[in-house]
DNA sequence: GCCAACGTTGGC
DNA sequence: GCCAACGTTGGC
């Protein structure tokens, strides 16, 4: 599989993603709250980011990305520890992310389960992603961008690291 | 709430 | 397969 030129990941090293979720739908508080701090990440419904879902291995670390909020940006990272697997909320009638036309012999959307690994002491404001000369080209800085799952590279990530709040 | 930038849909 | 209309995302 994983054949994508736009992966980050390489047969060594671990790969990194964004992900991203409104916090009035769910939070990085609501995943510090969930069980084990561990959930589905379910409800993706666009193709591209379906696909770098499918891409995510064990192990991999993610940013957690909220948007739509006062202050968008990043406010952790978690750790994929379910690769990507049928997103069941596709079948139910009643789930607001319901699609006629997913089955589950021949299912449409994907999701990964992620497990909170570190919450920044404060957000990291997409406003200093922005001014980061070293995030110039990251997917996220792209303007009109709406994908929420991509790929963040090894550099993009360490350079997000050490912009981390203290 | 506005609006730009996309993605999706459906008629042809 | 084109493309206009429509819906959604998400920063501001």
């Amino acid at each position: 599989m994983a054949k994508s030129k736009s992966s980050s990941r390489s047969k060594t090293h671990k790969g990194y993603w964004l992900l991203k979720s409104e916090p009035s739908s769910f939070s990085i508080d609501d995943l510090k709250k969930a069980k084990k701090q561990t959930t589905s990440w379910d409800g993706v419904r666009n193709y591209q980011a379906r696909n770098y879902l499918r891409e995510m291995k064990v192990g991999d670390l993610a940013f957690f990305y909220h948007s739509s909020c006062p202050v968008p940006g990043i406010v952790g990272i978690v750790e994929i520890i379910h690769e990507g697997y049928p997103d069941p909320s596709a079948f139910l009638v009643n789930s607001p992310y319901y699609d006629p036309k997913s089955h589950p012999e021949n299912p449409r959307w994907y999701m990964v389960d992620v497990q909170l690994r570190e919450t920044f002491p404060a957000v990291l404001p997409l406003t200093a992603l922005k001014g980061n000369p070293e995030l110039k080209n990251m997917i996220l800085n792209r303007p009109g961008n709406r994908l929420s799952v991509m790929p963040v590279t090894p550099k993009e990530w360490q350079s997000i690291l050490k912009m981390k709040p203290l």
